[in-house]
DNA sequence: CGTGTAAGGAATTCTGACACG
DNA sequence: CGTGTAAGGAATTCTGACACG
């Protein structure tokens, strides 16, 4: 299921003017647990297309006056339906269409 | 039409990760015309997953003893080729769909 | 022709900290 | 709390060239 859109391949440069967000305040979003880039050997952080658009929801959310504490726990919640959502759809399925 | 994997956006080195093919061979490439990259502001080269793919398909040929002149020939070729099935499409269908 | 490598410089990224509020 | 910035260092990339074949 993984495709481009989830390789961690872009550089904090790059995110930043794809985003338009500053290198500070992407890697502050980090600090407080709201996006998760890889990092290279040497401790270069990548990301994903994911997670640029992730960052565009968060700087909305920001412009709003959301917290990060608050964003952080809506998109956890969001996250946790979800899995619930996909475990019941798949129990009532039985996993007729694979997992994995 | 244009999409994630069209996005100039991965460095050479992660480039060169993602392929297993050596940076200079890389920028050889593109200097025989196989490959074109965009530059940052400050030269710096950024590459598409469509490169990517592009890249790989290149280093069959080269294992093969294809030399590189030929492989740009051939992607000409049928680039040329292919342009001229989208216009006999397009002709067909009166444009139709849109053609942006 | 295709590719490795050393060389020197420029651009990028990283972290921890101070500042402001 | 959220974010800018200067600081010093490490990692990345760039070009032109020499080497081999």
């Amino acid at each position: 299921m993984s495709s481009y859109k989830d390789k961690k391949v872009i550089s904090i440069g790059i995110v930043s003017e794809l985003t338009g967000i500053s290198q500070r305040k992407i890697r502050y979003y980090e600090e407080r647990g709201l996006i998760f880039p890889e990092r290279s050997n040497k401790g270069i952080r990548k990301y994903s297309f994911q997670d640029v658009e992730t960052l565009m929801k968060i700087a909305e959310k920001m412009e709003e006056g959301v917290q990060t504490a608050e964003i952080r726990n809506d998109m956890q919640r969001r996250k946790i339906r979800d899995e619930m959502i996909r475990g019941q759809l798949n129990a009532h399925f039985r996993f007729r269409n694979s997992d994995k």
